[in-house]
DNA sequence: GCTTCGAACTTTACTGTTGAAGTCTTCAGG
DNA sequence: CCTGAAGACTTCAACAGTAAAGTTCGAAGC
């Protein structure tokens, strides 16, 4: 029955075994970082999707709603200026934007001082899921961290955050695709 | 001109101090690591996609070079098995292999044994991309750690893991979609 | 040895993203 | 004013992924 023995995913150290086996070259302390960074964010992910899902939302809405939020003050960004935000095309963003207009999760209005630039706002439901999305993320990231002492969270903070500082000095903010929550 | 002042991505600072503004049961210092794993995420897909470019493949081409390669021995896996392993539908994996078989980096047959089966194996092509992908990957791997002393990066490698070993146990393998490489 | 079930892959229809081309508005000259 | 150029968004065609409905083959019962 089982021809192909090993199916699903190899557990990380298997991986980094077979790192070594096939590639010497390699720093098994630089890989298991790399590959732990890689799986947890695709776990985390999931999760995410399975709360947002459960809001009726996607956690692409749930991004956009993020960004809308965190702007702050009149809670009102352009397309263009959310593409960047979120490292989308801004074609990409009109067709999300209509999705979230149809919804009733934001709203869509030409500049009245400028018509050529159009403002995307929260709507009360949009803002509601954003705070529900909100409580039940805080609660997993809570549950996701017990592990790990106050201390260790500092820790971990700070190396995370040195290693951002790196990529984002050689990533200036260019061409910035590829999928990914925030 | 500046009609919209804060264009672009916010610093990582400044989106927690939104956070802290906009919701105020937060943990900045669990915020802060949630955060920079995601943002750090998208880096490194970004350089990860304009190493690959450069070779003229994609990233989803480089997970499946690299899960064949893993698998070790014949290095062949079939379908299935692959779309497990990296997490996306059979459906999704069936296109992305007449893609690769296009392009000459794998091949795809029947197994005679069992005519269902189907076996994807690596090709002369294929496998010299992976180990030119690998390359330019340990080079910036290498890079982005330069920071961290050979200690800190056992202690970071460790509690990465941690956080994997919490999020896996409470997802054994359940329905994995969203994207992401490994 | 036929039939039925189940497994492994593929096909189809649809959703979402991209890149390139197009539209509309503003602004700077002439 | 009128024209040209640049900016901000949208539209269009092509591509990648998903879910659900096929196909096809193998294996187990009768």
């Amino acid at each position: 029955m089982a021809d192909t023995p090993g199916a699903s995913e190899p557990s990380l150290d298997e991986q980094i075994a077979a790192y070594q086996r096939e590639f010497q070259d390699l720093d098994p302390q630089v890989e298991k970082v790399v590959s732990a960074l890689s799986r947890l964010n695709r776990r985390m992910n999931v999760a995410y999707g399975r709360q947002t899902a459960e809001l009726g939302i996607s956690n692409a809405e749930w991004e956009v709603l993020k960004a809308l939020v965190l702007a702050g003050a009149p809670y009102r960004l352009g397309p263009g200026d959310l593409a960047k935000r979120l490292g989308l095309t801004p074609a990409a963003m009109t067709h999300r934007i209509d999705r979230m207009v149809a919804e009733g999760l934001v709203t869509r209005e030409r500049d009245e001082s400028n018509r050529v630039r159009v403002i995307v706002g929260i709507t009360e439901e949009g803002r509601g899921k954003w705070l529900e999305a909100m409580r039940m993320a805080t609660v997993f990231e809570e549950d996701l961290l017990q592990d790990l002492s106050g201390e260790e969270r500092g820790r971990l903070g700070e190396m995370l955050t040195r290693l951002l500082r790196r990529v984002e000095d050689a990533q200036p903010d260019a061409g910035g695709r590829l999928s990914d929550l925030d």
